[in-house]
RNA sequence: GCCCCCAUCGUCUAGAGGCCUAGGACACGAGCUUUUCAAGCUCGGUACACCAGUUCGAAUCUGGUUGGGGGCACCA
């Protein structure tokens, strides 16, 4: 394989302290792009913002992005031959290339105050003027400049955008798209505090790197003319860009926090699985381009390619979502889903309940079209953890009449002849008691299913009576007997 | 205000001039099935933003309008 060509890709999030779910697409798009094409997948850290920077926040990233299965080839904890891949710690670098431009005269210095940039802002609003910047420092003689350095007033690094040409570019997924440089503004390049902004870090690294395509957010479209600027005064190739549609609220915005979850975080632990967010993700913005709805990672690593990813944004709808989580939850093979549901009761308030294989297997089968997440099991079928202790008041006013106790009375005499009793007999027995009482079987069998679980709607009847075995049957219904018959 | 991007059902989308009286999925409604609830199956409604043009023919090409979004920081 010819590594010279081979094929780099960089998801390069900042550490503000969780992974959002559009950079979880940015992220599965390149790690998507870099498996298909047997490239390499880079994790970097972008934290040149000292003051964003949040404690944790590249652990938590890590940790989500593998939960996710997006394993990157290179990065932090990790490594690799193109190192460090956390920008704090590659400032020499960018200030090395800042001091290139300088001596070039593609940059400037500039030594305006946040107070003066401001002013000049507000002046610019008024005047309806594009907000850029106005190159006041470029009136600086050179002995001035010197003499401020020398006396250590703060310092930038900016841009120096020449006049009257285009630059332009061909995005992967846009086309062809120009800007006039007389829109672009001198970007600061280099911070007062020795840190680079995001435009220097980012073309820096991207080179240094070997990163051959660019796949990022739109929101970066209109910065990217400054990029292919830096990479053409630095003499170095311009790599492809794809700038994907963004993410967006109900009401068409950016996707943000306040509309909603945004860390992949939340989904995780409100009980979304991995699949089912990786599949949903995939599909805002990419499709098969046939039918197919169902993707796992490894169908969307050989299915994959920029060409078919769209170009308008894609509102986060949850419905969908929760449909895909269904499905790849019923798709799971019963003993994973075994594994998933003795995690979720440690954590409940069963915790201390002890449930063998064998049983919690048979409710797993019971109740496998009817969850949508883990917790189902416990928020729709509670009773074949506990008793129930309340019975819900529709199906009781509905089901439950003043003769219902004798009937089920009746009943369980029957049940209680039985010996080992499967499905088949539970039933049989049931319609023996209703052929002798004359009733129809619907009269029995509801108020017997709001005795034993205490609600109206569940897995066939003779189901839940198997699974809950003779004796915890008997006991349910004596009980309800007893309390019910006090409210009537 | 300036620059850039985008535009098919409520939502995600298929559609790369005739296969489109526009297809699928989610959601929604009706029915079938059924001891209930689901699932499943069947059926149903709802979309090419608008206006010109090119063409024998336009959702598809071109121009404009409108609408939406993004960007315009010593943030990424």
């Amino acid at each position: 394989m010819n590594t010279e060509n081979a094929v780099r890709v960089r998801f390069a999030p900042s550490p503000t302290g969780y992974l959002h779910v559009g950079g979880l697409r940015t992220a599965l798009y390149n790690y998507l792009f870099a498996r298909k094409n047997n490239g390499v997948f880079v994790l970097r850290i972008e934290d040149t913002d000292r003051t964003r920077y949040v404690e944790g926040a590249v652990e938590n990233l890590i940790q989500t992005l593998r939960w996710a299965g997006l394993e990157f080839d290179e990065g932090p904890e990790k490594g690799g031959p193109k190192g460090p891949y956390i920008q704090s710690d590659r400032i020499a670098l960018y200030q090395e290339h800042a001091r290139r431009l300088l001596e070039e005269g593609k940059a400037y210095y500039a030594f305006d105050t946040p107070e003066e940039l401001d002013e000049m802002r507000k002046l610019q609003e008024k005047t309806q003027a594009p907000l850029k910047y106005d190159r006041r420092a470029l009136m600086l003689s050179a002995q001035e400049v010197q003499q401020k350095l020398a006396a250590g007033v703060p310092a930038v690094v900016r841009l120096r955008v020449p006049d009257a040409t285009t630059v332009a570019f061909d995005d992967l997924i846009r086309g062809r798209v120009e800007f006039s440089s007389d829109q672009i503004d001198d970007q600061v390049l280099l911070k007062s505090d020795g840190y680079p902004t995001y435009h220097l870090a980012n073309v820096v690294d991207d080179h240094l790197m070997g990163i051959t395509h660019v796949i990022r957010g739109e929101e970066w479209l209109s910065s990217t003319p400054k990029h292919v600027l830096l990479y053409q005064y630095f003499g170095w190739e311009v790599p492809q860009f794809a700038h994907l549609p963004l993410l967006l609220n109900p009401d068409k915005s950016k996707l943000s926090k306040r509309q909603g979850d945004v860390a992949v975080e939340d989904y995780r632990s409100k009980g979304y699985l991995r699949e089912a967010i990786i599949n949903f993700v995939a599909f805002l913005g990419w499709n098969p381009g046939d039918e197919r709805e169902m993707f796992t990672l490894e169908d969307l690593v050989k299915e994959f390619s920029l060409e078919r990813v769209g170009k308008s944004g894609a509102i986060f709808n949850v419905e969908k979502l929760d449909w895909l989580n269904f499905q790849h939850l019923r798709r799971k093979p019963d003993t994973e889903v075994l594994a998933m549901l003795r995690e979720h009761l440690k954590q409940s308030s069963l915790a201390n309940r002890n449930f063998d294989d064998a049983y919690l297997l048979s409710v797993i089968g019971a109740m496998g079209e009817r969850v949508t997440f883990v917790r189902d099991f416990v928020e729709k079928s509670g009773y074949f953890f506990q008793a129930p202790n309340r019975y819900d008041p529709d199906v009781l006013k509905k089901r439950w009449k003043p003769d219902t106790p004798q009937k089920l009375r009746r009943l369980i005499e029957e049940f209680s002849l039985l010996e080992n009793p499967q499905r088949e007999d539970y039933e049989s027995a049931l319609l023996r008691v209703a052929r002798s009482l004359e009733l129809k079987n619907s009269e029995l069998i509801h108020p017997l299913r709001l005795a034993v679980s205490g609600v109206g709607a569940g897995p066939g009847l003779y189901d839940i009576l198997f699974i809950l075995g003779k004796e915890e049957t008997h006991r349910r219904v004596v009980s309800a007997i007893e309390r019910l018959s006090q409210l009537t």
